[in-house]
DNA sequence: CCAATAGTAAACCAAATAGTTTAATATTGT
DNA sequence: ACAATATTAAACTATTTGGTTTACTATTGG
């Protein structure tokens, strides 16, 4: 029996899938630290880490995908920059929950803090 | 020849790891979603997905592990509820990057947004 | 021209992920 | 006691991931 393929995500889905995905890795994360410092080419980005220059190649592309990292070709040596601002859209994720852990809150937002609302109890 | 089993990360980045990695899919961020509004047992959970019981039960313990739920067994049933603190190490974490999308700097900051610093070029 | 350099491509592998189905466990209501 | 309910466990599968090595391509400096 032929199992369905699972359905493709949607397509800002796909986008947040990539983005979590490529934070989800502590070598990436490292690229992206070392990165925020200034631009730099493949091997400066690979000489620090105990793996091989494919490895790093490819998780520079993932970040690529994730859209985090820009990429100019200057001849051989590739230059990566840091594209800093899609990390807004964590920042935009990350909003409807703001108020779960800021500390500066009315009473109301405190109390949905302390203890989460019981479901639709006196809801209507 | 047996290759070495690769190193563990370390505590923190195994955390971030678990927590990035459990945002890196839309299932698991819609159930954030819905847990955002308010506790819920597990089959109520499952019951707008088109998958079976099990695979959203797997999808709760991937948020558990990453401390993003909280689990309280009452007789059979699992109430699960968000830990929204625990979004705040995303926001920890992405602090150091604000500066990059952020409007309201200093024109250096500005500086910085528009084009990366090249790296050390004028340095020393 | 040629050797060295910078990087990707390809083929491979082990482990992890995301799902399935079937079975098991524990609790509840009658 | 028993059937129904709520949920996890286990075993299996396909796909993805993160790494390797080896081969390839393109550019550069002498």
């Amino acid at each position: 029996m032929p199992r369905r393929p699972r359905p493709r995500p949607t397509a800002a889905d796909a986008a947040l899938d990539r983005l979590f995905g490529a934070l989800a890795d502590p070598t990436r994360r490292r690229l992206l630290a070392r990165l925020a410092v200034g631009p730099a080419k493949v091997t400066d980005l690979a000489s620090p880490f105990a793996m091989s220059l494919p490895a790093v190649s490819k998780h520079l592309r993932v970040l690529e995908r994730a859209g985090l990292v820009r990429r100019t070709v200057e001849g051989r040596v590739h230059r990566l920059a840091l594209r800093g601002r899609r990390l807004e859209a964590v920042e935009v994720w990350l909003d409807p929950f703001r108020s779960y852990w800021e500390e500066t809150l009315t009473s109301l937002g405190r109390d949905l803090e302390r203890r989460p609302p019981r479901p639709r109890t006196a809801r209507r």
